[in-house]
DNA sequence: TTGTACGCGTTATCAG
DNA sequence: CTGATAACGCGTACAA
């Protein structure tokens, strides 16, 4: 049996567009980067000569010799599975498109170690920006950052001492606002569920934000009603239960972590206790199917994916050299009231 | 105000590691890629060195020069907020990043063209391999795919014609298997709702599924039993509202599309009514909701994140040099029978 | 085991 | 507006 002939598989370089279109090299390359440079007719040929051999050019050779274009950004998220950080890059990649910017993405699974080597090993593909989730990192990341001389943006909260850029909203801010809402409605014995704080300043801030409304309407502390739960839906249902055995006498329960709070009305609904008045429910994110219930569920509504899209605007206009020091971005947040409160 | 005294930002090159440590950049180069062909001694040096100095290896002049061992992969979804593809993302990261291979990420909207733009401005970057979802692409980005001599592995659906490598299971097969257990637990009049079948061989190939497990039982199509609607909670709870009206005699729904069941499911709670006995209701793909119902979703657990491990192994097995023909993976698929059936 | 010479494909620079 | 030339930082091939 014959085989076919192997047929060279090599890329076609600049030079053979330039030899079919009979000009140089070097006007290729302006012809594709910066067409108004070039006559008109230069622009037709190379045109031509690309779209006859099906060139694509080499960005790796490009970004050698001008390693600010490389035309490729970089985003580490605690979790590719987590949708509210998969909006966040929707809006990332979406804003970086426009630019012809492509995206590294990488998953550090909530561990700043596994961070770090991440970020070593994308800084090694010479990225033009790159965006992080959470704000602490170890002493190594900060490092590799800093000496990497591209900009980093951090979301997911607003820190005191960023690396470079931040555009978050404040965890604090919206936990305190969510409690204060709960308490304007009469609710008293607030509990708060949460993610584990260990290592994770965003939920440390969210719950400092409850503590400090209950301060601010002089109730005191009960530790009794401050739980903690590793994500997941049945863990919410895990958790309300719990409190409701252990705390009968709880009125509304503030869940700031991802999907507890649904976790906490389905559970509701299974037994079918009645929310709000057995139990008040508020949740954190407005997930899609919060809104279904029911008894649809308030919650907060933090802007992921114009997170997203502030973030590429921040690095882009590092890139089109604007090296001056950049004041964090706050994108606010919103309580959105309904039924389960 | 005196300025800060800007430091150089620019990455150490190879070199400068070599004079720290006394080698050769040939040296450092090996002492890196494999440590095994070099002395104690000289790794010792040059792990020192790259320490002390914070060098980060320029993956773009190693690119340039073995086109093959780019480390980076690139791959494209029709949407990143889709939580389906992000479990095949995190399996294709984690698989490749034990080789120290990045991932770039691009979101082609459910759409062809972008897609072929997408592929363009990722071949730039000479990635090692490129994991597409679907099978159906415009000509043109087929033309850059084999030109670019990488290997490609598409998911999603099992195709006679592919490009290069496949993992999937089978729309079909498990769409089939669905309505064939439906009709085995006495449904007779079994609906179909899924997304729009314009331009989507994923969903068509579910729908010939449904109507295969009709034929074989000898049951005659009714297309007012056929749906098509967009995705989202909101238009599941819609479909099911209106095959309801329209056909009240409708035994079982089959939601062959994302959150659709979940959005019936809930629907029907709203209006208080008892799933299976008035209708019995089965999803496509098992997502964590879905069990937490009062009455739990039977459902299909296709082995997303599976698809991701698979599509890097292949990968890797023709980075490592096998060129001949690999078979289509079928990862296949499990029904799981709930109370809602 | 280590080092030397050269080239990978593109762009910055500067001269025409 | 266009072209010649010299890097960019590393890996291959070969020699020592």
């Amino acid at each position: 049996m014959p085989k076919k002939p192997q047929i060279p598989q090599r890329q076609a370089r600049m030079k053979e567009v330039a030899v079919r279109a009979r000009v140089s090299p070097m006007s290729v390359s302006r012809a594709l980067r910066s067409p108004d440079q070039v006559s008109a007719e230069t622009l037709r040929r190379v045109q031509k000569a690309v779209r006859e051999i099906g060139y694509v050019p080499n960005r790796l050779a490009g970004g050698l010799k001008a390693p600010t274009r490389t035309q490729l950004a970089a985003a580490i998220v605690p979790s590719v599975r987590n949708s509210l950080f998969a909006a966040t890059l929707q809006g990332l990649t979406d804003a970086l498109r426009k630019k012809g910017i492509s995206l590294m993405l990488g998953d550090s699974g909530y561990s700043d170690t596994d961070e770090e080597t991440l970020i070593a090993a994308f800084l090694a593909h010479r990225p033009c920006g790159l965006t992080l989730h959470g704000t602490t990192h170890t002493a190594g990341a900060r490092r590799l950052l800093q000496k990497s001389g591209i900009p980093v943006i951090e979301t997911g909260n607003l820190t005191e001492r960023p690396v470079d850029l931040v555009v978050s909203y404040s965890n604090f801010d919206a936990a305190k606002a969510m409690t204060e809402y709960l308490l304007r409605r009469g609710y008293r014995r607030v509990a708060f569920v949460g993610l584990p704080v260990a290592g994770n300043e965003r939920v440390r801030e969210r719950r400092r934000g409850y503590y400090a409304a209950l301060a601010a309407a002089e109730i005191s502390r009960d530790d009794a009603l401050v739980l903690e739960t590793v994500g997941g839906v049945e863990n919410g249902a895990r958790t309300l239960l719990q409190l409701m055995e252990i705390q009968p006498e709880v009125n509304a329960i503030f869940f700031a972590g991802d999907v507890l709070a649904i976790g906490a009305m389905m559970e509701c609904a299974r037994r079918g206790w009645d929310v709000p008045k057995r139990v008040a429910i508020a949740g954190f994110d407005d997930w899609e199917i919060s809104r279904q219930f029911a008894t649809p569920i308030t919650t907060l509504d933090i802007p992921r994916y114009r997170i997203g899209e502030r973030a590429a605007e921040l690095m882009l206009r590092r890139l089109d050299g604007d090296k001056g020091k950049i004041a964090p971005i706050d994108v606010g947040f919103r309580i959105i009231e309904r039924q389960s409160t």
